[in-house]
DNA sequence: ATGATAATGATATCGCTTCTCATATTCATT
DNA sequence: AATGAATATGAGAAGCGATATCATTATCAT
């Protein structure tokens, strides 16, 4: 039951949280912002203050329910968190967001820190491009 | 001189440009963001409106003479594009920057983008921790 | 049901960046 | 060197995503 995820992360079962929850696990769309979750709700009806999804973004990341990532776009996307870390390639022209995971990369990763003599806690990796969609369009128009 | 590399990037040669080139050429810090900009030229009282500095970065940026990075602390910094591509390690306290070049990251990316048949135009990889000096301060703290 | 505790939401504010537009500068041409 | 068309500058406003404030409301242990 959500109401038991929310407890076990020592949040109170509010009605913005359950709303909110349950918007990621129906999962139309696996990275949402602030902003696209507010205006979801809104068609659903079921207005939140968008303060207050803010708030609960924060949050459920800090609970480890959802990750946070950036892909250059200036704001913020969330996605539940579920399964092993993974990175993302992302579409300049549509937005189109695939994920993949590559343990290569991630030694390496682990490497490079450990060369520098830092102490990893995170990283952040988008590759850009121009989907396979994207690219079929551009050559009918030209 | 300076001038005719303005003027190669089809860039008029006006000394707000002058300025914030020279900054950069001067090397004291690697990473710039507009308003470090703003700060060390009011020091050395050239003052610039700031909206300037931002409006010549990114025509720098367009000509390719800095790169842009973003190390997800809300402002992107630039540095100068000289050489190689490469990535940057990020202390999350102090905010201290390395730079690598890691050619296997750099493969493997290439090969996750064939995989899901994107045409490849940027990638942003930052790898966040605590720097040496950071963690022997921790240490002494407890 | 009650009340202490915590959450919500309208709004103000923040920080970074871009836009606007009147003024000033650059630079090719005389 | 002076002229003028084209371009750049800078002060301030505005945009935008995110956070802070604070009076009101909801939650949940008792
Ligand atoms: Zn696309
Ligand atoms: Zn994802
Ligand atoms: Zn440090
Ligand atoms: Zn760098």
């Amino acid at each position: 039951m959500k109401n038991d995820n929310l407890k076990k992360s020592g949040l109170k079962a509010t009605l913005p949280r359950l709303k909110i929850l349950e918007l990621f696990e129906k999962g139309e769309e696996h990275h949402l912002s602030a902003e696209d979750i507010y205006k979801k709700l809104v068609l659903l009806d079921e207005e939140l203050g968008l303060a207050t999804i803010y708030r609960v973004l924060t949050q459920f990341e800090a609970a480890n329910l959802i990750v946070r990532n950036h892909f250059e776009d200036g704001r913020f996307v969330y996605e539940l968190n579920k399964g092993p870390h993974h990175d993302h390639v992302v579409c300049d022209r549509c937005g189109k967001v695939d994920e993949f995971v590559d343990e290569t990369i991630e030694n390496s990763q682990r490497e490079v820190a450990e060369k520098f003599g830092f102490k990893i806690t995170a990283h952040s990796l988008q590759i850009f491009g121009i989907c396979p969609k994207c690219q079929s369009e551009s050559l009918q128009q030209s």
